[in-house]
DNA sequence: GGCAATAATATGACCGGTCGTCTCGAATGT
DNA sequence: ACATTCGAGACGACCGGTCATATTATTGCC
């Protein structure tokens, strides 16, 4: 069928709502039925879909992580002569975003793997994959600039990546207890506009 | 009195259980009657020690933070020549218990800014004390490196203590996800061992 | 000091509600 | 006609929180 099916749409909006209330209120904070209610689909229907919460966290996981995927690979593609350039621009629209929550939510990401990232073996996977996708794109990025010139070259794409991504992952926890977005502001500052330069 | 009434007995067993499970299972996942049964201690007594779930989990977060405040500032009286060498062996310290836990658990910190960071006042201004406090030590940790010309000049100890706090948070949550003590032994090779070199 | 009166604390049965999950008849598609 | 999917509601367990009663301390008086 070329039009989605009502189960597809319905498993969509379930995600797209899950993501939403996972953010605000973290795993075990949050109620099939709470989730079920909002995009008013019969609690019934949700073993349908998914078999579990747990698959279903582990689906929304991936839900999640599309979107930043597609937006740093278009400012990756956009600025193609200038990858660091990029890569700052990216962060720079991720901080207006959370700017505008109001420092609320961060990244679901980041949140889940400290809340469940250790006891739910579904979930873990899901995270460990969607991690990997973004801190592969993250490299591939980082050694197109290390080709251009703009970042040194005596540490690997990978690690930096890596690095880049885990101080993220902590200035959003900070941001969030501080209602500032000071800390990610600083963390892009400290590392693309400082220890990553040649 | 000089020993300890059974009520506060009973507050620090509580409060001590409640690290561990806290850290294990998170705030929304560890129930009240969990932490109760497991130090044998009837559920009403509970609201007479704290008034509220969200209350014990603010008491449970600095009862977590001291003995690390205790330990850093142990580690920096005994290397009092070579503070950055003090902070390094600390962390060594850190990792040696996260191997043994077998990456387990993390910090109850980083866990809960990403699960109630943003949703209780009570334990988010807990968590900013907390965080601060330890920030405050690392602080002048790495400005007595300066002073000593191990650590660089050109950035305020308060935004390298704030760098390093916020990376290992982030390197704690991979560390979670990939079973490995590779995220945070490479956080502080990155920092300690080359960014915040002169 | 001995003892009743009073205050303070400890307790666990119990509250309404919600949790994640499952059952089974109804609806649907072929 | 039949296989598959759906969905209303029920399941027992557990949630955070309350409260009347039982126990223990403290006080005041003789």
């Amino acid at each position: 069928m070329l039009t989605p099916t009502k189960k597809e749409i319905n498993r969509e909006s379930l995600l797209s709502q899950g993501v939403t209330m996972l953010m605000e209120q973290g795993y075990h904070g949050t109620g099939l039925q709470q989730v079920l209610a909002a995009v008013n689909i019969p609690k019934g229907s949700f073993y349908n879909y998914f078999g579990s919460k747990e698959n279903f966290g582990a689906e929304v996981i991936q839900h999640y992580i599309d979107p930043f995927i597609t937006q740093l690979t278009a400012h990756l593609q956009q600025s193609d002569k200038d990858a660091l350039g990029g890569i700052q621009r990216y962060f720079d629209e991720l901080i207006a975003e959370l700017e505008k929550n109001r420092f609320k939510g961060g990244c679901l990401l980041g949140n889940l793997m400290g809340e469940i990232g250790d006891t739910s073996d579904v979930c873990q996977k899901s995270l460990q994959s969607a991690v990997n996708r973004y801190r592969d794109l993250l490299k591939s990025g980082l050694a197109k600039a290390q080709q251009q010139g703009t970042v040194r070259l005596d540490k690997s794409a990978e690690e930096m990546a890596d690095l880049l991504l885990n101080t993220w992952q902590g200035a959003l926890l900070r941001m969030k207890i501080e209602k500032s977005s000071a800390p990610v502001k600083q963390c892009c500052q400290d590392l693309l506009g400082d220890f990553f330069k040649p």
